[in-house]
Formats: structure tokens, sequence, C-alpha cells
RNA sequence: GUCUCCUUCGUCUAGGGGUCUAGGACACCGCCCUCUCACGGCGGCAACACGGGUUCAAAUCCCGUAGGAGACGCCA
């Protein structure tokens, strides 16, 4: 039998990065055994679900290169086919009508909590076959409360508890809507889902799960557990961590290619590999090495990682990637220029976010100059960079190499240390005193645009 | 509270009884390169949670303890 995942978001709200994680275990895992990986929205909390969230976990996927196949299925589509469950089981005794009303329990539940005891609905409509009219009943599962319940974690390994830990679980809501614990098997079930990979918070799910597999007669699939993702302090990632869902790192300037390599590397490993091609990672990922204990977020990882994919792809590249990140309109000679000075940029930014920021020294002249630049505008360095401005007219082609040794000159002659001098330009070409190669800007400014920022830095600071 | 799971450098991890004076990566620190900052190169710091077993031998197996996490909804 070939293998089936599904991937199953809520689109009620933007993917988080753990879900892009468990997305990309299970495409990784499709794609190894030459499965299919699809998709399932879950979209049954009408409340919280909204198409546009839809759109974007569609989206945020596409850029992470997580491809599915087959149409995604609607949980909400889906509907009358989960009542149609509920009422089979129902119907051969396997589930009953439960009248308890919510406030009852809830007496219920908290007079379990006082007296320190943990609650699980007592079965009363079950052992009573009460009826009562006027309201509407849910549907309870029949669930097993002798012997134990093993679960085969692909992950997790051997998990076992006991039944009395169950309680009848709701499969039909009064208002006669299907509760996710029913929508889930189900769906499972129809879609032919041969293992369910998610993240371990649904690991205590899964014997209630089991319970539903077993009163339909249908077998169970193989489940891996994942754990989760956490924040630099180990609890839960969120938002108030800064940044927790996958569009956040898109938005911060992180490539595909580096989250993707980062969050596969938080919890499996090959080895001592870090850098891993997709095709590498299709090739060596098996749920077998997935470890079981939660990992930390680490920013400073990811952004290393960042610097090693900005480094590896073609300037052309790079390049529309950074230009979403520029704020204004930019011509063709700005944008060549960018070009050109891509190799100086490349290596200095770990997000492209710092890429369209170092790519600013050749959009405009700096609108200002750091304090720091004052230590470089004396007397002597305005003198310096006027000769600077002569060496830049008198050198045909104007390019870095000449320009650099008749710099180096000049400041033998003057016998002042190069330092002195190409600080001084920075300063004059960048407004601040970090930089590519000052020699590097110049050939790619040119000679107009070159010398018109030194002469305003020396008109500024005369 | 009950149940379940987890515990190797700060972080991600390698490790499947002897090859472990515990390896790699990120971070950090030093040196080199150098027009600044990066990049790159070289080097350094740094961990088997604790306590008992089993064994000739334990990071590795077993049992406790402590700490952490998750689940206990007419949410998903």
């Amino acid at each position: 039998m070939s293998v089936r995942v599904r991937f199953a978001p809520s689109p009620t709200g933007s993917l988080h990065i753990g879900s892009a994680r468990t997305a990309l275990f299970n495409w990784l895992f499709a794609r190894h055994h030459g499965g299919k990986f699809l998709l399932r929205i879950e979209d049954t909390d009408s409340l919280r679900s909204t198409t546009e969230n839809t759109k974007s976990i569609f989206e945020i996927l596409k850029w992470l290169k997580i491809d599915w196949d087959e149409e995604p299925v609607i949980q909400s589509n889906r509907l009358e086919r989960h009542k149609e469950v509920a009422n089979n089981l129902l119907k051969n005794g396997a589930a009953y009508h439960c009248y308890c009303s919510q406030e009852e329990l809830a007496t219920k539940k908290e007079r379990a909590v006082k007296s320190g005891k943990s609650y699980q609905y007592d079965r009363t409509c079950r052992n009573s076959n009460r009826k009562i009219d006027g309201i509407n009943p849910v549907i309870r599962l029949k669930t097993e409360y002798s012997g134990n319940t093993t679960v085969d974690d692909i992950v997790q390994g051997e998990v076992t508890i006991h039944n009395s830990q169950l309680d009848d679980l709701i499969l039909l809501r009064s208002d006669g809507t299907p509760t996710y614990m029913l929508s889930v098997v189900v769906d499972d079930h129809d879609m032919e889902i041969t293992h369910v990979i998610r993240g371990d918070d649904h690991l205590t799910n899964t014997f209630k799960q089991i319970q539903i597999y077993n009163a339909c007669h249908w077998n169970v699939p193989k489940f891996g557990h994942i754990p989760l993702i956490y924040g630099p302090d180990g609890a839960k990632l969120s938002k108030r961590h800064g940044a927790a869902s996958a569009d956040d790192y898109r938005d911060l300037g992180y490539l595909p290619e580096a989250l993707s390599n980062y969050i596969l590397r938080l919890g499996w490993s090959h080895g001592d590999d870090e850098i891993i091609s997709r095709e590498q990672a299709i090739e060596w990922f098996t749920l077998e090495n997935v470890g079981k204990s939660p990992s930390r977020f680490d920013t400073p990882k990811l952004r290393s990682l960042n610097s090693h994919y900005i480094m590896e792809a073609s300037n052309e590249s790079l390049l529309e990637r950074t230009l979403p990140f520029i704020r204004c309109e930019i011509s063709e000679i700005q944008r060549s220029r960018i070009l050109r000075g891509m190799n100086g940029i490349k290596s200095r930014a770990k997000t492209v976010i710092e890429l369209a920021d170092l790519a600013s020294i050749y959009i405009a002249a700096p609108s200002n100059f750091d304090d720091s630049c004052t230590k470089y505008s004396t007397k002597q360095h305005i003198e310096l960079l006027l000769d600077v401005i002569s060496i830049i007219e008198s050198t045909t082609p104007l390019l870095e190499e000449p320009l650099c040794e008749y710099v180096k000159e000049l400041a033998k002659k003057k016998n002042v240390k190069l330092i002195e001098i190409a600080q001084a330009i920075r300063g004059a070409l960048c407004g601040k005193l970090v930089s590519p190669s000052v020699f590097e800007i110049i050939e790619i400014l040119g000679m107009e645009e070159s010398i018109s920022r030194i002469k305003r830095f020396v008109d500024y600071f005369k």
C-alpha cells in the first residue's frame, strides 16, 4: 500500500512555525516514500476560520516549496458525512444520546476539581438510558473502559494508557455539528491516510480517536507524533517571542531555503550534516530520526543558515528578492548598480532586509552623516578628499584596483595611514563608517556620482 | 490533581555497553587576513540533571528522585 499523508491546518491564523515543520515532515515523508501529500483545511470552527487565512496558508506553503497532490479537502464541506457516521454509530449501539446539560456537567467538574480529583464524564446517560424532552442531546461514543490501549508511535515508541483514562467523548454536539475528534477520524479514513504525522500535543487525543476507529471497524493508520517547538525560554513559541509564524520569518527577510533547512534540523538530524538540500532531505528523511525531546527556536542559528543561503544564491535572484524590501521605486541604473555591488554586500547581510539596507548606498547619496564620521572630517581629511577627487578624475577607466593603488600612493606621499583616507571616503559616500570596499563603491557609482558625494561631504564639514 | 512524554556544551544535535580524555554546528572569545564592517582561515571556552543498581566495563540498560513539557472542552 502506498503512503498517503496529510497536513491539516485550521485557518484560524497564519501558519505557526511548528505547523510549518509538521507540514515539511509530512511532505518529506511522502516524497521519500513516493507517496501522496494531501491538504485538509479544518475550518469547522466557523467563528475563527477565514478564507484569507486559508489563502495565506496556501501561499506560505508554496513559498516553502511544499506542494500538495490532489485537491485540498475542505472539512466544512463534509459535515453531512460526519453526521452520517455518528448516526450509524448510534444505530448500531456504539454511541448514545446524552441529555446532560452543560451547566450540570460544569458543576460536576467543579466539584471534582475542588476535591482534588480528575474529572471525567460519569456516563449518566449511558447507564440510565434516559431521554429528556425539549433538550437536544449530544451523541457520545461508548468508549471501552477496561483494559489498555497501546499506540506504536513511529516517533514516540510504544505508549500505553489505561482505558479508564478515557471518557465517553462527544461525537455530535447538541446543535448537530460534529466535533473535531469525529471529523479527523472520518476524514483521515475517507482520505485513506496511511500515516498521521502531527504535533505531539495530539498524542493523548490519539487514544480517543482509536476508540472511534474501532467502533467504526476501520483500520487504524500509523501515527508519528513530533515534538513541539518552543521559544528560547522553553515556553511554547508564540507571538510573545517576536515571531511565531512562517509569514513572520518571510517578512523578516529569511529565505525559504534557510527557514526550511532550519526547521528540518530542529528535532531531526542526519549525522553531522547541517546544510541539507531538498534532494538530500528527501533521500535521508525518516521519522525514526526525529528526536523525542522538544527543541527551542534559536534565531542566531537561523540567521547563520540564512547568510549561507544568501551567499549561495545568484546575484540576480538576490536582487529580485531584495526589491520588495526596498521602499522606493528604483531606476534601471540603480538596479544595475545594486547588481554589480551584490558581491560586496551579500557577505555582509544575514537577512534580505539587511541586504536591502546595504543596497541603499547604491540608490541615493546619504541623507545624513553619522556622528562617527566627524572623526574623519578634519581639515587634513578634507584636503585628502580633494586629492582623492583629482585621482578619481584622472583614473580611466575608473576601476577598483588602480584606484586603490593611487590612493595608497597618496597616503604614502602624505605620510598618513590608508585607513584615514578610506574612512573619510566611506563617510562621504555612505554617511557611515561601515560598508563594502570604498574603491569598489566608487567603481560602481562612477566618477560623477562619487565626486558629487565627496563634494557634499567636503561642503558639509568645511 | 490525574495520565503521558522528555532530560548530552548557552542553543540545535551526534552517540544503540568498550573506538568518549564525548564529535559537529550556531553563539561567544582570541589570533590571522584587512581601507571599515563582514566573509574566510586557524585556535579556544563549554555538556552526559541527580541518586542507586546491572556489568569486567554505562552517556548508552534498569529503578527511583528532581526538573520541564503536553493532554485532560458541546476548540481545533
